[in-house]
DNA sequence: GTAAATGCATTGACAGTCTATGTATATACC
DNA sequence: GGTATATACATAGACTGTCAATGCATTTAC
């Protein structure tokens, strides 16, 4: 996983996840590496800032559900903004991997 | 243009633009912005940072061409290393956009 | 003659991820 | 019973890299 290209897409990738279904910060990590295939380990440096981040922007929003007799876990689900922000965010990486490829010179029906 | 998800592919794409051709700062601005459609308006504080850092780094080398009785250009070409870190930056590039599209759910043939 | 484009470069602000750390429970294995 | 690993949240400081703003100067178009 290369950090710098994660930069632009982390709250991208969190948005898309828990669009789906409402998770916590460990799932959504666990989500995020099996739907990758491996390639985006989230770390907690890097995940719950954003995530915080995100709830604070109101794209987000979070409860509590008890998991056992003294484990807590804080789900996270999109809010009507998180999902505008999302359609918006995944046009804008359309936008910009044409472009990254359109410098690159790389044929369309080369990325598969 | 995202700022942003620029951070992680500058490099790559300056790289890209001066393995074809020994390029001067300013046309590789102009060159990326036609590559891309208009979509990357590569900044001064980004450029000029970014070539004095790969040149540091032995991916770049460049020498000083007279366009005028008063006007210098610096050209930039990719040394032999440049190259290499050009087809290690594509791979990596190649990879995360897949992984992105993996979690984005996108459909290979959407990629056009 | 004057505005815009061309050309190189630096500085300080800012954003965002990383490593490292802290605290704690649950599970698997021997 | 003990120990390592996985689960679960969270923060602090280091680090990297782009940006806006600025500076200086030449060339071109009107």
């Amino acid at each position: 996983m290369d950090s710098q290209l994660l930069a632009g897409t982390l709250e991208m990738l969190v948005l898309q996840v828990v669009t789906s279904n409402p998770a916590y910060g460990y799932q959504i990590t666990q989500e995020v590496l099996q739907r990758s295939k491996c390639y985006f380990e989230l770390k907690e440096g890097s995940l719950y800032p954003a995530l915080h981040r995100m709830e604070r922007e109101g794209f987000l929003e979070s409860y509590w559900v008890e998991a056992g007799p003294k484990r807590r876990r804080k789900y996270y689900r999109a809010t009507p903004q998180g999902l505008a922000a999302l359609e918006k965010k995944q046009a804008e990486w359309h936008r910009f991997s044409t472009a990254v490829n359109g410098v690159l010179g790389t044929p369309a029906d080369a990325l598969a």
